[in-house]
DNA sequence: CATGAATGAGTTTTCATTCAT
DNA sequence: AATGAATGAAAACTCATTCAT
């Protein structure tokens, strides 16, 4: 019987332990081989335990990408969040939002590779956290750039295809982080901030 | 006698119309359901022809869907490449590229929709193509940059950065077409014409 | 993809051979060791062939058994039709009824035993079929006792319960068939047909 | 230490009453989904208990099952010993014992309903028990009925096969429990032993 | 006594591929 | 050239059972 019909009870530390465990294998083999290829014998493989043991952790395959996917958007908030809010002024909080996401890649690839392999597959279930995580992953940004408008900071733009453009330049990173392992991706943050900071503002202005 | 075994012979003109003709059902299919979906009976069934058919053109799986990519590849070659290469300066080039290149998302959805799922599944064959291709996408975009800043017209930066840049914010529209059916991808075009004309372009200079 | 939602056409005639020899080999497996026994792997085996060919020629393992189930049903409409359909008189019909059943029992064996492995079971697909078949099965003979009650040769009795009796002694034997292999059909449909005879018919009334 | 292992000593107060909760948690969701869906884990759910526990009460699965086949039998016999050996006459006796078995039926469905599922299923430890049964449920009918034939209150058949055809009369009632919930079984009742009182008895006589 | 973590066998199903016709 | 029958590998999932705690 699948995990999520059992009845729902307090997790213990080590089915805690085991659900992490069990995810980062899953983050180790998709990074490395892509979702086709991580199936549960992989991933069970990687992590050195039995196949039967990940069906007794998660209701299924698409719950643990699921997973991976939630974890994902769960360490990236607890690593950019404080950072991005610390921000006095729009300009401020977007190059604090630019520079904290490419950090946050450099530092944790596989997760990223990870979540790009998941998210591309358009698994079901990690597909509904991701969309919305894609919604939440525009909306911050959006609202930053509506802000830096308001304040007349930043130039006349739609903010909405703004937002996308942003985030498909931080997005299609870790595309170029597998197919280029030596990619330097603080100079890849610098440029990105200079393309934005110049390209965004109002004329006349400076930061 | 299957293609895979078969000496390399000039190809019959009803072979390269049915191989046409897969490549659009693999296309089809591959657009409206993804990878993992597009298998081979449901690109069959799509074509109207029997399983078999595909396998006898195709050496595998991994061909067909490497085709898909370098179809892709090819058309998107033949539709930008002329207006690009009749701009006169870096600046009307980039214009160019940038114009074209969302232009032919817009005109070609299925196509980018399947090259998008063939790349994200990460189909080995089609990888290698698609990486090559990838480096043959910065390339040409590397250059015009490389040239507007020998002629003076785009301020410093490092051009390989930036052309990634350029490449992620437009390789990653698929996706939000995926998403967002109504995408307006005119105002796309407008606005990444508007980031990059003026994220780029040297101080004080007006194109 | 499952046959079922592959192209309906007309089936071949290998078609047909091969569903049929599945069916067969199916019954056998069934009827030797019953219904949680006969995975497909054990069938294929029986068939000598291999698991796939059954995927391929069922959409899966209910409906090879719901046409096992079918199959039992359209053989014995086609044994027992015509010889009851013959009778002139209520009682006659009935104990054409009777005698017709208990012989197509004693000539399909494992038939019987393998409708009663997968009745038993509880099979969706073949319990919609077994149902309808059940009712069915309670129609025919509860209007040969509503007819000969009319005709005043059978005496004053619930029709739906008394059909219901009846089907239960005939479809008991086959529990009885597994039990004693050695168990006398004949000597059976003699005393069942006694039983009802006397049982059912009016008081003073001679057949 | 497992049941299995261990030795054979006396089962404590606990232990009774843990394998009867067990055994009841089985008989309810045999009853309500059947014999495929009563894993072990269904069953624990049910008891409120954990898996392991049933295996540390049972040898395994087929224990159980046999368990449930056997208290089935036991309660059968608690409920209708006493009334048919009350009877004074092989033709009461008979009556009393169709009375009893179908009202026994009608006040155990649930039991009756597993009992069913597990026969069925071909259980083999389960089996052994119930054909055994079923020979000890043909023998106290044959044993009636040949006192009722030597006592001249009974005309001349084959005892064994009318025993058979008793039983399957009897038998058969829960499958059609099953079927139609509202089935009315003190009509039943009344039906079979009208149907045997008369089918049975010695022409002339009335009893 | 009791639990729940863990295993590994077994099941159905999908699929790319091969092959005779 | 084309078909569809056939295969066998691989996948996800369920389950009875074992075992340390």
């Amino acid at each position: 019987m699948p995990k999520a019909q059992r009845g729902r009870q307090e997790p213990t530390f080590i089915e805690q332990a085991r659900r992490r465990q069990i995810i980062e294998a899953a983050i180790e083999v998709l990074a490395a081989s892509g979702y086709e290829y991580a199936s549960l014998e992989r991933i069970a493989l990687r992590a050195g335990i039995s196949r039967g043991l990940i069906s007794y952790h998660f209701a299924g395959r698409d719950e643990l990408m699921a997973a991976v996917v939630a974890r994902a958007y769960e360490d990236g908030a607890a690593y950019m969040g404080p950072r991005i809010k610390a921000a006095k002024t729009p300009t401020e909080m977007l190059l604090a939002y630019l520079q904290t996401n490419v950090e946050f890649m450099r530092d944790h690839r596989n997760q990223m590779l990870a979540l790009l392999a998941v998210r591309r597959a358009g698994n079901p279930a990690a597909l509904r956290r991701s969309l919305s995580g894609l919604g939440q992953a525009l909306g911050p940004i959006e609202k930053i750039l509506r802000w830096g408008q308001e304040a007349g900071d930043f130039r006349d733009f739609d903010p909405h295809v703004m937002a996308m453009a942003i985030r498909n330049v931080i997005d299609g990173l870790p595309h170029h982080m597998g197919a280029d392992p030596h990619l330097d991706l603080d100079a890849c943050a610098r440029e990105i901030i200079g393309l934005f900071s110049v390209g965004i503002r109002k004329m006349g202005r400076r930061k």
